[in-house]
DNA sequence: CGTCATTTTGAGGTATTTCAACGAAGGTGG
DNA sequence: CCACCTTCGTTGAAATACCTCAAAATGACG
């Protein structure tokens, strides 16, 4: 038995996002998705899944960082985002997936087969109002994404994409400090920008001492001045 | 009684998008439904509510055209989309709409209070089915406008905005013909351009014998080079 | 310790953005 | 019915920012 499914502690938000936190899921129900799902353990820079491929299931990351992309026609690589602790991924569009998925650190997943995730999801409204809950924050992560991308200086689109990771990130976070898992390449193709940009980017917000740049960490030397600039998108 | 509730002929897709279009709703089930929405009619440039509102109720797009915008701290608008037949909106986060959304024309609502949504959903998991559907469809929307702001060219955003449109348009979609309900400054907020760059880019697609734009529709003279620009995003 | 990928730095080209002014369309009132 | 006015759309020239191409420096890993 799959003793520690993240689903019950999904950073849900109601539809109307009033109110506290969902309430948890049952056992019962806990058991079920738990009998269901298949525990996977991946090593870093392992593909999940190809864009294209059958989509046969949907996953929760039950750990670790797994980014979402797509490559482009022309050569260039888009970044749809980036799946954390107990985030959901696999979304299909005609039976196939719609994104390629890769383990940027050491992950473990749970995979839900979609055949019989459609099954428990109409025998349970109650659990598949968490799962409609988790959808609606996808709705949210990609509008700030596009929030984020509208900017049109990298310093603000750097700066608003550390800021996300302090928000969104994986639970220990202080506010200070904030980890960079995935390489400026991924920053790049997430942000739309080249990896030139990006270090530029990353070298002006260090001049100005506002932060602190190491290989995968930030330090937030000037939190005012980083909210401003933070702020004014 | 609400008639047509457009709920049945949602532009639904399952979960793996996999398989025929969702089975519709049942007669008890639409009734239910209607039985909770209020219909609404409203004239051109109306609002229906400003970003920070509380949210009391989610909305169906039961005719017309609808924009999502919102207004940044720098003044800069950012147009998060366009809602048309059978679209759903009216996400909120703590309780407030996130979004202004605006009738761009005279338009035909179905208001649906969330607190007796959530209810209803609850209650009803196959219903709820298709809400889940419709919020996926949301995240496809929104990562296909990331798609398109993603390009570097103003008339290679134009071109796709057009494409979009003529695939999520209202339904008489010619392939030749495509409507434009919007101004020129909503297409540019949403394609994170000025209305400046995006008349330049019609005007360059124009002068290429590409498209034919009026005041409020285009023609896409050209099928084969319009098809290779909106390809090679 | 050496190799290789990643990251940083540099100079020039090209796109959109600005700022400004003009032309066209639509609605209102006389 | 026409005139006026407001809004929207188009066009032009200079500035800014990122991109591209190229090369050096840093850090990771065997």
């Amino acid at each position: 038995v799959i003793a520690n499914l993240p689903l019950p502690s999904i950073r849900a938000m109601s539809l109307s996002g009033a109110g506290p936190a969902r309430p948890l899921l049952t056992e019962s129900q806990r058991r079920r998705l738990a009998s269901v799902a298949t525990r996977v353990e991946l090593s870093a820079r392992t593909i999940v899944y190809h864009d294209g491929d059958a989509a046969e299931a949907i996953f929760i990351n039950g750990g670790g960082v797994v980014i979402s992309y797509k490559e482009m026609p022309s050569g260039k690589r888009r970044v749809a985002g980036f799946r954390f602790y107990a985030d959901l991924f696999g979304l299909a569009e005609h039976g196939a997936y719609v994104n390629s998925t890769r383990a940027v650190t050491a992950v473990t997943l749970y995979r839900i087969p979609l055949d019989v995730l459609s099954t428990v999801l109409r025998e349970d409204a109650d659990l598949e109002f968490h799962f409609l809950c988790k959808v609606v924050d996808e709705v949210r992560q990609s509008q700030r994404k596009s929030i984020i991308v509208a900017r049109r200086d990298a310093e603000g689109r750097v700066a608003m994409f550390v800021d996300m990771l302090r928000q969104i990130g994986p639970p220990p976070h202080k506010d200070t400090i904030v980890e960079l898992p995935m390489s400026r390449a991924d920053i790049g193709d997430f942000l739309n920008l080249t990896i030139e940009s990006v270090s530029r980017a990353c070298g002006k917000l260090k001049k100005a001492g506002i932060l602190a740049f190491s290989r995968h960490s930030v330090r937030i030397l000037d939190p005012a001045r980083f909210d401003a600039i933070v702020g004014n998108g």
